[in-house]
DNA sequence: CTGTTAGCGCATTCAT
DNA sequence: ATGAATGCGCTAACAG
């Protein structure tokens, strides 16, 4: 590989301008530059991005923690974050923090030693102390689907409680009265958010919470599955579900369908998150959308404002969630 | 941040020794490596990688390109890779070629620029001409997906050919006479080699292969869709379906549902692929199981193994297809 | 086993 | 507007 030394000597400069035009900064004489520009095209040059960050300290890669490389749910995310930062000409590292504490650390501290210039998180498992000092580091960070104080303006999150209050609602205003609810792991603070909603909405309707109707899962299919499983055991007729996921609704629905009930005739199911292949159901998901595409956007451009000084970018950070209404429910004659 | 020369001022030792305890290589006595071990403690000490790839001409990163870094595929694939180079203490950085040519090329430089000790590719729209000159320059490339003669032993390849032929000849067996193909885009190799395992399969049964019968799309959902509209539109009929990917057969049966027809008692489907969510389908989804996870893992190993030295990894590098059964196929009653 | 000496390729003061 | 000098933090011979 041809060297900033080679180009300079080619194009009988020295070292600095050409390292001038190549950060086209600076006031280089057309001239020269056009000297410069033909000796590098000859010599086929690449500028040598480490040794450029070596020199500048900066590593125009940012990195990126999701729990989740494959999924339907953080695949969207990543695809928009790689987007924007590659057209802005940065290096995105990638890393899965598979929702645990040590792993989401070991990650973190992975990409910071990579010399990232910033790193966007969408973690769970750490805590928000550690976040705060982590955020008071070297190295800025940003968080999607969660709030840090310090940092407000890099923090990109959902109202998740409005998400299951509307999906809630919406199955009691088609007649239902007995609704069931499906949690995430209540340790995480969407899935809290997520059934306070759907308690609020319960409430408003009038109606009062039963905890016989409720089960915990973890987010993951297997869990929806049992989770429905124990909810019919418990014998307490239901005759809606708000599932505080996609995934779990899908085996919610896998459990209601092996013992041969129909949807949305016998139960009506609402899900979270909107995951792409909810719409190729059958019946198709009626769940409650979640931007994950807009906010992955949202959160590249703030570090592209923050640490690479770019203006101009259209920001918001907070976002709202939206029904979608789908073959997967009915209304229950009463 | 401390650097190494703190580190070794406070141990009493020079940098040279450092550097050795660092990389855990030579022979260091365990009384000084004690001694720097405790001072990098002490410091806080984490190396500058960046550093260590100027010095050493070796990033310890390598670059992944996918057509999609959404879509159910390929997350499945970044996430192996990952989670090999990973625990390898190697870097991914990803990129997305979106199956264009331009843009699989401007993302190979990009990765290649980044200094990646290896390139992962799984391209479809650049030339075997363009990848034949990139195998014999100066990074070393993998292949998911292809074969370039240049560089067997990181070629990682599907019997694509033999999967169609499997799913074809289910569906004969099951009784189907008059099989329809919804074909990928044939320009792509792959979607060529199912195309001629289903003719072959057809031709062995002693079935001719109907032109009527045949619909080209794209991979994509939406032209799977449409291709099952123009087959349905030509008037031939047909009591089974092959599609060269899941994602067609989706759109497929789409299509085949808002004409008012029952999968599969009016048409049995088998799609190719596996992914995920063809479990979820109702019914689910027949298809052929392509491994997409364990041969992102083994070309994540082959660059371990060729470019940074590690022995004894167990490689392989063809994969045989395997039918999928599923409740999307019915036998047909002559 | 340990220390010395050179760079790796580039950005960045300072001069001019 | 351009050039010379210095160093980013570390690895890698080469000595000793």
């Amino acid at each position: 590989m041809a060297t900033i030394y080679e180009v300079s000597e080619l194009a009988g400069v020295s070292l600095a301008t050409v390292s001038r035009v190549l950060n086209n900064s600076d006031k280089v004489s057309p001239a020269t530059r056009a000297k410069v520009e033909a000796a590098m095209r000859e010599l086929g040059y690449r500028p040598n991005t480490i040794a450029q960050s070596l020199a500048s300290n900066r590593s125009n890669s940012v990195g990126v923690l999701v729990p989740e490389l494959d999924g339907a749910f953080f695949g969207i995310m990543l695809s928009s974050i790689e987007d924007e930062l590659r057209a802005a000409g940065k290096h995105v590292i990638f890393s899965a923090g598979h929702s645990d504490e040590e792993k989401e650390k070991a990650s973190i501290e992975f990409l910071a030693s990579r010399q990232c210039d910033a790193l966007i998180l969408h973690v769970f498992a750490v805590s928000d102390e550690y976040l705060g000092t982590l955020a008071n580091g070297p190295v800025p960070i940003a968080l999607i689907g969660r709030n840090l104080p310090e940092i407000p303006g890099r923090c990109f999150s959902l109202d998740n409680e409005e998400g299951s209050y509307q999906a809630t609602r919406a199955l009691v205003e088609l007649g239902h009265r007995k609704v069931a609810y499906l949690a995430g792991p209540l340790w995480k603070s969407d899935a809290r958010a997520r059934f306070v909603g759907f308690q609020r909405a319960l409430a408003e309707s009038g109606l009062s919470f039963d905890q016989a109707l409720l089960a915990e899962g973890n987010y993951q299919e297997a869990s929806g599955k049992q989770g429905m499983r124990s909810l019919l055991r418990a014998g307490k007729p239901f005759t809606g579900l708000v599932s505080a996921n996609d995934e779990m609704a899908i085996g919610a629905i896998e459990e209601v369908r092996e013992r041969g009930m129909v949807i949305p005739d016998d139960l009506s199911i609402i899900g979270f998150d909107n995951v792409f292949f909810t719409r190729f159901m059958n019946p198709a998901l009626s769940t409650v959308n979640y931007p994950i595409d807009v906010m992955g956007r949202m959160a590249a451009r703030s570090v592209l404002r923050d640490v690479y000084g770019q203006e101009g970018l259209e920001i918001r950070n907070r976002f709202e969630p939206a029904l979608v209404r789908r073959a997967s429910v009915a209304r229950h004659a009463q």
